[in-house]
DNA sequence: CATGAATGAGTGTTCATTCAT
DNA sequence: GATGAATGAACACTCATTCAT
């Protein structure tokens, strides 16, 4: 019941997994019959049972994608010690850059992830940490003013990416880059220490 | 039918209503179901319906509630023209305040309105356009930096209050001042001026 | 239970007695809830209760109106004996205009004693009856055709009766005595004997 | 929701149909129950909502069928011009005989057209202008009496079938070509032209 | 690999009726 | 004589899930 391995099958289970991800999106869990589902993919109900255990099962699989996917992408852009003062900047700027990339790419699950999942606020929590780590870290290295609290910052940022996300990305106005140069700059002149 | 005028009943409605509000906070528009609301608050299913239309209904009016109290608190924080240079940095924080108070005050509500409700994105689009708004006459005033688009500070604001407000507010952790404060010092520097 | 006596308590059951014959008759037993019987009737529910034990007993307390009401008329309009041959026709007319009539002055008791009335069928049936019972002494006495079955023309009129009053009466369309008019020229040379 | 294909669905739907066919025509709408409806199918309650969106759905199809089956039948037995004058009787009592056939055929179905439904005023309203239609032609072709209201004749035929149907045949007694010939006998010397 | 048919379990809602005042 | 408030009992309907084929 886990991994049905013919080629059709591995489509049928795609084609569930995508229907699945666009409704719970735009409807969320509770709005999203597996009727319609099934009814997006071209299937019947039982061939649903087929490739996932539940309805929840297929919901965790889409937030658990989203959670491992996010997890590496941070881990991914952890500092490299070593860093040049000037660099900072361009350093900030490129993980606001990949995380916007990353939460526009696949929009559907990036409701779902933030929003829909009940476990929005630990995914949140999760991220925050990461990124305060690494805050944390260029503040030791004297990059950040020694005055900020990291943790608090971290939430910032979460809280903003996830704002002008919604606002913009998934609305189609505006790209990542530009959005993550206007956070740098908001944000840069409060973090970076004094002259 | 929602007009029920002795005392009594508006106790019991205001019972209903309160424990509608702590358990959609908790759990959720679906997961709350009548019959617990109207067990906690002591009552059998039909005196639910002598208050409230439909369990959408109530979910409506907790909204609404949120909602309107949010633009009135908005509206009522407008600045008056005629500040001060230096007063700027207080301006911002006592609105940063006023709002943290806000969420901090009616915990219930404030997860309804800003998680759970469908009109959440509105909600907050709202709130953010209004905040948008009093920074712009700012930016017009020469308080803040010209070259800021103050569609996205809002945002940036909106998001971070929202994320500091669960990370920290709701879990009983900080206060509203103290939060404000650093948010203040973390945003300030990229808002006003360069000397 | 059963009888209250005061001025204003008369008054009261009067009002909740029309505003019960009102709905019955143009919504039929289930559609016609207590609240609404109260709303016309301005009053409260535990008032309505105060003056009839159930719904189904103010149903019935109407039904029982129409039903003895229709027997009295019926039982009253017995033949004398001693009819005159040419008189025949002039008293079966008679007896058409006052059924007629009868089914005219009330139209809310007779939409619910002819049609909502599960008992509909056995008052149509003890109608039905009563209406053989005269026809046939007539028969006995030579006033009609000896080939008749005096069961079916009866159950004929009652149909006839019927339909007219519903097709013509309660659409204030056409008149009592016109179409009680047209009934006998229909069916009395079918009744007659030959000459 | 209502083309199910296989046998043994169609086989389901039927037992259902046949099975809410009796209970609405012996208890009424109101009375009747989905529960007991599957119940006597031999199916549970979510069964019936594969084959029907609602109570009122079955209903609706049941008084639909009888509806458009009347019609077919009255349309179907119009009369053929140039018809001898001493065939008039005769396909009046073909036209009774075919209607009393009708209604005795499948009489949980003619009890809910003429009896259950809100409708059955409007069926017998139209069954009364096709039936009237069709003495009208007749009339003008000289067969009838030029003073008759062919209107109040259509209704008085109405009223009469209804009420034998309801008193011999849905009683098992009598039989439709007896019952057609009494009615015959008692109104056409009424209808026919005078020598 | 897929489907037609069926179901268990649950939930919102309605309404006649009553209690206490 | 009347009402505000409350309730017991029921019922239609939904949906995720499963057999049998």
């Amino acid at each position: 019941m886990a991994r049905n391995k013919g080629a059709k099958g591995q489509e049928s289970r795609a084609r569930l997994l995508a229907a699945a991800a666009e409704q719970f999106a735009g409807l969320g869990f509770y709005e999203t019959k597996i009727s319609s589902i099934v009814a997006q993919a071209g299937l019947t109900q039982p061939s649903f049972y087929l490739y996932f255990e539940s309805k929840e099962a297929v919901f965790e699989e889409l937030v658990g994608h989203f959670r491992s996917r996010l997890r590496e992408l941070v881990a991914s852009s952890r500092l490299e010690s070593g860093l040049q003062p000037g660099e900072v900047n361009a350093r900030v700027l490129g993980v606001l850059e990949t995380l916007f990339r990353f939460f526009t790419e696949d929009p559907h699950l990036t409701r779902i992830g933030l929003f829909q999942a009940p476990q929005a606020g630990s995914i949140k929590a999760e991220l925050a940490a990461l990124i305060r780590d690494n805050l944390l870290e260029e503040q030791r290295s004297g990059y950040f003013r020694s005055t900020l609290d990291m943790d608090v910052v971290a939430q910032c940022f979460i809280g903003t990416l996830e704002r002008l996300t919604f606002a913009y990305l998934s609305e189609g106005a505006g790209n990542p880059e530009q959005l993550a140069a206007q956070v740098v700059e908001l944000f840069m002149r409060g973090m970076l220490p004094e002259k």
